[in-house]
DNA sequence: GGAACTCGCCAC
DNA sequence: AAACGTGGCGAGTTCC
């Protein structure tokens, strides 16, 4: 893969973004290395507790028995084999290269009371894992992540030595305990601002499509329509929590799966069993998820003619036809041309002034230019959010980004001056610039306390 | 003894 | 017709 930015503008970018990011990495976050050292040391006793429980369990011993050395138990290869080869279980799951999965699905659906144990003390450890890199990569307390503008293929960003862009977000523990270690500098808040659902508003620039326009343009709630498409919901109602989980289901599992090139039967395993809890073969009334307090998701679906996995495929297999032949054509058509377009020519244009160049597939090819252009509607704000903090001498910091969000190191009395600004930026001045935007954009915020750590990010109301 | 590969999992 | 895009990182394993 051959990659140069094609024109004057898109140098720019990369130069001036270079300038502003290097400023961030010299701001640097502040770590609590107390807090590190103690949690460090708590969950390492906790993690020892937890593996010497497994290894007093049958399954260990046997394990250990079937092998002549010790087993490793970070060892995929090992249990692996232990599970497929020495036992001869059928692997709920395939890896990429066709052996038997050890993944948390795999162990959780082969139903192995110790090997849930085992699961637990792996995710200690995967959380055990961020703060030992905080403790190795920082400098008298203060965190430089590093942020490239050279290394990923769409023209995004990575940043290391520590990643900043996989800081755990979704589950609660792990968010908590790596997030406690990361602070502000002394009398300050962190602040974040991220751009809402940006990838889906660049996309609009490229195919254009009326649909999604008006579901942009009016607000209206298009992972809605899917969840009440898919789950059959005639009274949909997104206030109540079992229809807003089938939404976010629906969102998470089939709408931005479409988006980047996936299929139904891949869509249709994610919904039914991860998210409905809902299994392979025909359905009982009594399995799933609860729908409205009184009825799982099976009882329900059965009622709408639906009783077996297969069915449900099928169904899916209809909205997704419905969902590129009908609701969103106009975007199914830009793909179509995108990609005779790069097989005639053999290179992507992005509409920020890039090129990417060499093989790729169909869903390559689809999902680069969006990708790295929405990447720089954020990078294009961070550029000019920098200067102007320099230039008014701001207290505040920018001190890092995460694709589509800006984080900052904040002094209290600036907070509003700074929303402010930053709403500007993004979405006024930033659509005036690049006019090829036709969708408007929004940014959502969300602010620590005061010497907060970052683990205490709330939702800011404006 | 290091490079390259594989697996698994975190983020957007 | 085919079938999820981009990274970083820890670790084990294999190859040279």
């Amino acid at each position: 893969m051959e990659q140069h930015p094609k024109s004057l503008e898109a140098y720019h970018l990369l130069h001036n973004g270079t300038l502003a990011l290097a400023r961030a990495e010299q701001n640097g976050i502040r770590v609590d290395m107390e807090y590190v050292e103690n949690k460090l040391t708590h969950m390492t006793r906790q993690m020892a507790r937890k593996q010497k429980q497994f290894e007093e369990s049958k399954f260990y011993k046997d394990w250990k028995a079937s092998q002549d050395k010790e087993p490793n138990t970070n060892s995929p290869v090992q249990l692996q084999n232990f599970l497929y080869n020495v036992k001869g279980l059928k692997p709920p799951k395939l890896t990429g290269t066709g052996k038997g999965s050890t993944d948390k699905e795999s162990l959780t659906a082969l139903n192995i009371p110790e090997l849930n144990t085992h699961l637990e003390t792996k995710k200690l450890k995967k959380i055990r894992d961020y703060l030992e890199g905080f403790r190795r990569e920082q400098v008298d307390g203060w965190l430089h992540t590093f942020f490239n503008l050279h290394l990923v293929i769409s023209y995004r960003s990575s940043s290391d030595r520590p990643n900043l862009q996989n800081i755990p977000k979704r589950d609660k523990l792990a968010k908590n305990i790596t997030r406690k270690a990361l602070y502000p500098r002394l009398g300050h808040q962190l602040l974040e601002a991220d751009f809402s659902g940006l990838e889906v508003c660049i996309a609009c620039a490229y195919h254009k499509d009326p649909v999604m326009l008006k579901y942009i343009n009016t607000g209206y709630d298009m992972h809605g329509d899917m969840a009440k498409q898919i789950f059959l919901l005639d009274d949909f109602d997104n206030h109540k929590p079992e229809h807003d989980y089938l939404r976010a289901a629906t969102k998470n599992g089939f709408v931005f799966p479409e988006f980047y090139g996936d299929y139904f039967g891949n869509c249709a395993e994610y919904l039914a069993v991860q998210w409905g809890e809902l299994p392979k073969g025909n359905w009982t009334y009594d399995q799933g998820v609860m729908v409205d307090g009184d009825r799982t998701l099976a009882k329900h679906m059965i009622g709408k003619g639906i009783h077996s996995y297969k069915m449900f495929e099928e169904h899916l297999k209809a909205i997704e036809k419905d969902f590129w032949g009908k609701r969103f054509k106009q975007y199914a058509r830009w793909k179509e041309r995108h990609w005779h377009q790069y097989q005639k020519v053999g290179y992507v244009d992005l509409l920020t002034g890039f090129r990417c160049t060499g093989v790729m597939t169909r869903n390559d090819a689809i999902n680069y230019p969006v990708q790295g252009a929405a990447f720089h509607c954020l990078l294009w704000s961070f550029i000019e959010l920098d200067r102007y903090l320099q230039t008014h001498n701001f207290k505040s910091r920018l001190i890092g980004q995460v694709h589509d969000s800006m984080i900052l190191d904040v002094h209290p009395k600036e907070l509003d001056k700074l929303t402010a600004i930053i709403t500007k930026i993004t979405t006024i001045d930033l659509p005036k610039f690049w006019d090829w935007i036709n969708v408007p954009l929004n940014v959502d915020f969300e602010v620590c306390g005061v010497d907060k750590s970052w683990a205490d990010a709330k939702k800011l109301s404006i």
